[in-house]
DNA sequence: GAATTATATAAGCCAAAAGTTATATTTGCT
DNA sequence: AGCAAATATAACTTTTGGCTTATATAATTC
């Protein structure tokens, strides 16, 4: 499952969030959701479970999370090509670059298609 | 609408690339999704629009889409927590104090709830 | 002013995601 | 062995998001 889609649930952002305190069981993090039943924590533990985005590790009956963020960079990559924008790096001269882009007419050449 | 959701889908964080090149019309980004229709991308510029990600001017029957990226910042900011992990900057110290986190005892303390 | 081009909106459909209740699994305790 | 605690999975329902076809709007050209 793509990461972009993964963070897009604000609970599992929020879940996120929590372990990226420390560590957490399963049970600590349901707590924090009150709205939620079981299940529905259990879910989205798994969909992060299954993206590679935390680790679990048995301890008894309880299940251990650990944030594992290394995929949070592929985000990180792509706000790359934005930061620029909000950097102060973006200038007059880059503002006017963006504007008057390769394609010179305005008027789309393109296929139809509609 | 919430920025996480709208980068979500891939085919708005394609648009948003094109529009880091330059300005584009509607008809221009369009051309760049052949699989798609013409309402299915217009409804895709409405959901950018809406979310002040993009802006919209006329020009005859064309529409020209600028980026206007602020909002991205709002991920860039939730990114900052993490980035420290593969910042390199996340040392064996830092890792021995997530793990050993303010809740000392494993065992749930939490109302049942379940 | 009628036809054409560019784009947007409306209405309905379908699939995927998230939630729910019920049940299974695993481990610890007595 | 039997029960309780912690968590996961199954099956089902509801919601939502994106797609499609059809239609509207607006400017342009003949």
């Amino acid at each position: 499952m793509d990461v972009f889609e993964i963070i897009a649930e604000p609970t599992r952002r929020a879940m996120l969030d929590m372990l990226a305190q420390g560590e957490r069981t399963a049970g600590e993090i349901g707590g924090a959701f009150p709205s939620l039943t079981q299940p529905a924590v259990s879910r989205h533990l798994k969909v992060l479970r299954d993206s590679g985005l935390v680790e679990v590790r048995s301890a008894a009956q309880q299940r251990i999370y650990t944030l594992r963020p290394e995929r949070l960079a592929e985000i990180d990559l792509w706000l790359d090509r934005y930061r620029r924008f909000w950097n102060g790096r973006l200038n007059a001269l880059e503002g006017h670059l963006a504007r008057i882009h390769d394609n010179s007419k305005p008027t789309s050449k393109r296929k139809p298609k509609q």
